[in-house]
DNA sequence: CACGTTATATCGACATCCGATATATCGTGA
DNA sequence: TCACGATATATCGGATGTCGATATAACGTG
């Protein structure tokens, strides 16, 4: 139908990498920003890094040989999904405030 | 890891039932709310609502012989279900809001 | 030097969503 | 009246996303 909501995992995910961020380092952001509720499985975390690159909506930074780390951060194209999606899920909020008011 | 998160279809369609409703209202209803964006595919919703019963957030209720519409409507456990998602909801808002802001 | 943490990666299992397809009734305008 | 679009439910296969498990290895520290 549509192919604008994201999962909470890629969601955190483009958030975090606002700033140049590792895979590692993501995981550990995404539990501090979420208190502790998002734990991303590490399936979870490489598997989407791969597929948020194919798409252009991160890119990866050059290697650092000096490091095991790889680096990512969000690309123009990432950071207007990013924006669009906090519209959305600000809609779906919205409707449920609007909804669920009075209970 | 969690499994608190609704998809955007659940999240609609449990948001639909606080008044018995049969399928293909919710269909419209979804589309209604969200001023078109959400059109919910038969596939889905039908396959949701089976899902939803046998987790006990929504009941069937009784069959009408003189109609075609099998209505259906949130449970107490349902709307406790709902009420976390619009927390969980809030939540990315405003991480989102938060991170985002000034861009 | 042992052990927990950091770090990346792949795998199979499972759930969800989608579009397509199927079937059938209802309402309405030509 | 009859054709056609809307209403209404249902199932199917394919694609995707997430998970936990497993693997590997380097790093830091007591």
């Amino acid at each position: 139908m549509q192919q604008q909501a994201l999962t909470e995992a890629v969601y955190y995910i483009l958030l975090s990498l606002q700033h140049p961020l590792h895979g590692y380092g993501i995981i550990q952001n995404v539990d501090e920003l979420s208190k502790g509720r998002v734990k991303l499985a590490a399936g979870t975390l490489y598997g989407a890094l791969n597929t948020l690159e194919s798409k252009g909506w991160i890119d990866a930074l050059p290697e650092n040989p000096e490091s095991r780390k790889k680096e990512y951060v969000l690309t123009a194209s990432g950071k207007t999904v990013l924006k669009e999606e906090l519209l959305r899920l600000s809609e779906l909020v919205e409707n449920g405030k609007k909804l669920l008011e009075g209970n």
